[in-house]
DNA sequence: ACTTCTTGATTGATCGTTCAACCAGCAGTA
DNA sequence: TACTGCTGGTTGAACGATCAATCAAGAAGT
């Protein structure tokens, strides 16, 4: 299989690149074969069935880096602040490693409906669910004012877009943009400090 | 011009509808036609060169709601509560108002350069440079705390992208999401709270 | 009669996909 | 070692479909 799963790498990664570049119409068999430096287009079709099952193992075989969003419910219990740096850290992690992937998402999401089911299910819904559930939490144990917690997710999350946005869609944004790690530290100071308990101190109500 | 100014409009209106759905590229001469009402496949090109000059005209002829960022200028003195609201306020209306104008830019966002240049220059990019001024302003004004305003404004554009983004991209986000007034209200109110001056009063050291 | 609008048929290019042939290496037989 | 058959990888050519764009001719309005 040496040779064989080679081959089948060389054309999946010339797929995402073609597919993240010129999405999935503007992407022919023809130039996927010859990004991935085949002399014949037909090669492809000894490996997939056709276009469609192409692009649908490029997303899958990239699929991870999407739910990457790693076991956090384990740390439910730890302090706003580590797990909103956690969380964040991970997420602004999608603009660095995955580009092109998350540039193929963003392009045919309008127009596949499972790119953009599996999308929002793995990524930003699973994500959002999750803090939620957090940070009503956190509003329970008196460590948060209380809010829509529905708001509070989305709003921080919202925060740390723009800087993945900025890589993935256009370095127009992204020129003269924080450092992901500065902004991250602005982005939970803010947010904390916004969320603070309504009287100055924390109370911890239930810490025995 | 009553007629050849409807029919004109009628293409560009389909033509709208179906760069939206299926893409530059999935979109034919032939479906617009038919969104049209046309008989003949033909008729557009009597009033428009090709197919790419049809693009174009569809995105100019909608792009004024996404510029749509009234003249914020003018009350660059007004205090942060009141800019952020009203800025925000037109920021979510963009998911509201102009739907398919929006899907189309994010489709082909990673395609065509214009389209980024534009959009990233006239909506995205207009915001966050008027916003950071204002913030920098209200800095030294010492209503909010010192802080990089590059990571304010994306902040608070940001904690309002999952609003929109749910309308535009996927109700997936959307369902069970807050009411647009509501994640407003709130996240000026966490922004506000979160970049309150350091000493509990606000002090307006240059009000006389 | 003259301009503007509209149409059906057509062109040339390109797409995804198929197909028959070819080539490598390797198993088995003698 | 030499020969045979088989298998998976590889290729160039070809097919049908579809696309953007053209064109010559007709319809409608003035």
């Amino acid at each position: 299989m040496t040779e064989a799963g080679k081959r089948k790498g060389e054309i999946l990664s010339a797929a995402l690149e073609e597919f993240a570049a010129k999405g999935y119409d503007g992407a022919t068999i023809k130039s996927i074969a010859a990004q991935a430096g085949l002399q014949s287009p037909a090669l492809i079709y000894h490996y997939v069935p056709d276009k469609d099952s192409l692009f649908r193992e490029v997303l899958e075989a990239h699929a991870p880096p999407l739910q990457a969003i790693p076991d956090l419910e384990r740390d439910s219990d730890l302090p706003p602040e580590a797990v909103l740096t956690k969380l964040g850290r991970s997420y602004l992690a999608l603009g660095g490693s995955s580009v092109r992937i998350m540039r193929l998402v963003l392009g045919e999401l309008t127009r596949r409906s499972e790119v953009g089911e599996a999308f929002s299910r793995s990524g930003p819904g699973r994500v959002l669910a999750f803090l939620e559930r957090y940070l009503q939490r956190q509003v329970e144990l008196g460590r948060l004012r209380p809010h829509d917690t529905r708001s509070g997710a989305r709003g921080f999350i919202g925060m740390l877009i723009p800087q993945v946005a900025g890589k993935v869609i256009f370095p127009a944004i992204s020129e003269d943009s924080p450092d992901d790690e500065e902004h991250l530290r602005f982005a939970v100071g803010l947010f904390l400090r916004g969320l603070a308990p309504e009287n100055g101190e924390e109370s911890e109500r239930d810490k025995g």
